[in-house]
DNA sequence: GTTAGGG
DNA sequence: CCCTAAC
């Protein structure tokens, strides 16, 4: 006996179309189409199951058939184990997964079993199913187009475009799994010859709920990265689609149902879609385009640009599909989805804005003064800035790796901050340039610190990086007004919530001539970049032919482009060269640089010196005649 | 804003 | 690289 129904529950009533007993194929097949046109889509799941609906269905067949009928219709055989079977959950996923997504409509503990059912019987994260398949009674492979039949039933053309080869091959296998509780467990392996491998997993149990576990990485296995995007969507509910590698076609994935609602949310890191609800939810007034919106709108040319924008959400969104270009990124992307590096903006701060009432004014005009403070700054355009240890990252087209923002490092020193566009003359003034200032201090300091976030964040633990933005001190050649974001953990963050201006009553915003505001920003250690030979050789010539000391023309002369390299940092490095250069090699450390380099630092910097020491001379000279 | 020099 | 005094 084979599988006879499946019992689905939870939430996925409207997402699992295949749930009906059985009948005839032709009238499931309608009713199939009918709910794929209703979508304007297809659902991985839907997809699934329905080849796993189709596998059962020529296993059912097969008990009383043989493989191949004669309509030349491709069936796949499979012995009947005698079981009574209920189909507990579908599983698809790559070959090489880096992920489980789960979902569940039920509860918690379904979800739970879910996973362990996938923890004990899935070591299969790598490229080998054998170890979960210990008894395969059968394996067949069908050069067939079955599950290409069965997705195209539900996608159409799209399936071909990922899976139009004809070589799909289909393992087929059956296994006793008593361990697990299970009367049988049956792991039907598809796989084409491309990868990946479409795994439909039936067990067996008693509870009547079905789980469902797929990997986002569905169309998107490594060695198809390629060519497979995620693309985004204005539709939070057709979030993502994949397209295949013409790009042309586009898949939405969605549907209004809840379940799909709640996978797509699964897919996405839960920071990143409550930001990308919060965001939509909460439009920032700043004038580019009524907020959140707009941002969705400009997503549309998402693959046009490597660049970063200023919401979060298309930043991080980005992330998906960063994998091929990059290089860096190569590396991992052989085995998994590139690291996502999960940003969660807890909140805005704005410190140090400088509000005076009178004693007797009231709580509430405080509240409208401090309101009109913040809205007054909020008011012009603002921009985004990304501060990587404490470093402003200010080429939009660098990948978060190349701005040293990854998974596993650097996090608690990335900062966003918002750069509003003060008007001309504006009376607000806020901080200047203070180093070594940390936020906290700041906060302490400024009783009038604006807590702008409306920020709740429930930390959750699997968060490292609760991150303070920071600001480094140099190079700023734009007027920096800026409010440190405050990038923390979050489960339920409701990033930004700005109140609506209030009535213009309010007091006045003092003006701080008086005293040298100190900018807000937080002084963090740039992230080290050692002199390449090229540049040591490029200072080395400015400095033989402007002298050591003009500093500013040596940067202007040989590092003009290089926005990273202060002139201070040459006069750094000339020092260090000279160093270097008087020490035994053998002390040296770091990138050597080439002997004939040092020889020429040690000539210069004895030209110069001596140069000096000449000028030195004259001056005292001069200044000696003078005094006589 | 630059320079110089200690940390 | 940072910090900062001194210009």
């Amino acid at each position: 006996m084979v599988v006879k129904k499946r019992t689905y529950s939870g939430g996925f009533h409207d997402l699992l179309a295949p749930v009906i007993p059985r009948a005839p194929r032709s009238l499931r097949r309608r009713i199939l189409r009918n709910k794929s046109s209703e979508d304007g889509g297809i659902c991985a799941f839907e997809l699934l199951a329905d080849v796993a609906d189709k596998l059962l269905q020529e296993q059912e067949s097969e008990s009383s058939t043989s493989s191949i009928s004669s309509k030349g219709k491709r069936q796949i055989s499979i012995p009947d184990d005698g079981i009574k079977n209920e189909l507990r959950e579908v599983k698809v996923k790559p070959v090489v997964s880096e992920q489980h997504i789960l979902v569940s409509g039920a509860e918690p503990t379904n979800l739970d079993l879910s996973l362990k059912e996938s923890q004990h019987s899935d070591n299969d994260s790598g490229s080998d199913h054998a170890s979960i398949i210990t008894n395969a009674d059968l394996i067949k492979k069908v050069n067939s187009n079955l599950i290409m039949e069965a997705i195209e039933e539900k996608s159409g053309n799209l399936c071909n475009a990922n899976y139009g080869d004809n070589s799909t091959e289909i393992h087929l296998k059956a296994i006793e799994e008593q361990s697990l509780g299970l009367t049988s467990v049956k792991t039907y392996s598809l796989k084409d010859h491309l990868e990946p491998c479409v795994n439909t997993r039936v067990l067996n149990k008693s509870a009547s709920s079905v789980h469902l576990s797929f990997c986002k990485d569905l169309f998107h296995s490594p060695r198809h990265r390629g060519n497979v995007k995620v693309n985004s969507r204005d539709d939070d509910e057709k979030y993502f689609r994949y397209t295949n590698r013409s790009n042309t076609r586009l898949r939405g994935l969605g549907s209004r149902s809840r379940a799909r609602y709640t996978r797509m949310r699964k897919m996405i890191p839960s920071r990143y879609w409550k930001v990308a609800q919060t965001l939509r939810d909460y439009e920032l007034p700043n004038g580019t385009g009524s907020g959140a919106k707009s941002f969705y709108q400009k997503r549309k040319n998402i693959y046009m640009r490597e660049r970063f924008q200023a919401d979060v959400v298309y930043k991080r969104r980005k992330l998906f599909h960063q994998s091929s270009r990059n290089p860096c990124i190569k590396k991992e992307s052989s085995e998994s989805m590139p690291n996502l590096v999960k940003f969660s903006i807890k909140s805005f701060k704005v410190p140090e804005l400088y509000v005076e009432v009178p004693e007797t004014a009231t709580v509430g005009s405080l509240k409208r003064s401090v309101m009109e403070a913040v809205t007054a700054i909020l008011h012009g355009q603002l921009h985004v800035g990304v501060l990587v240890q404490g470093k402003k990252v200010r080429d939009d087209n660098r990948t978060l790796q190349q701005s040293g923002i990854s998974k596993n490092c650097n996090l608690e020193s990335l900062g966003f901050t918002l750069e509003p566009s003060l008007p001309e003359g504006s009376s607000l003034l806020l901080q200047q340039e203070t180093p070594s200032c940390n936020m906290q201090e700041q906060l302490c300091r400024s009783p009038s610190s604006l807590d702008i976030s409306g920020g709740l964040s429930n930390s959750s633990a699997d968060h490292p990086f609760p991150a303070t933005a920071m600001e480094n001190r140099v190079e700023t050649n734009e007027v920096s007004t800026t409010f440190a974001a405050e990038v923390t953990p979050l489960e339920d963050s409701k990033a930004l919530v700005l109140a609506p201006a209030v009535d213009a009553e309010a007091l006045a915003v003092v003006p701080l001539s008086e005293k040298p505001a100190k900018k807000f920003e937080f002084s963090q250690r740039r992230t080290r970049r050692p002199f390449s030979v090229s540049e040591v050789e490029a200072l080395v010539e400015a400095v033989e032919t402007l002298g050591a000391g003009r500093w500013r023309d040596v940067k202007m002369r040989a590092f003009d482009d290089a926005n990273h390299r202060t002139y201070v940092d040459l006069k750094d490095k000339w020092k260090t060269l000279v160093h270097t250069a008087s020490i035994a090699p053998q002390q040296r450390r770091g990138e050597p640089v080439p002997q004939d380099l040092l020889d020429r630092v040690l000539a210069a910097h004895a030209y110069w010196s001596q140069h000096q020491a000449k000028q030195h001379a004259k001056k005292n000279q001069k200044t000696l005649e003078a005094q006589m």
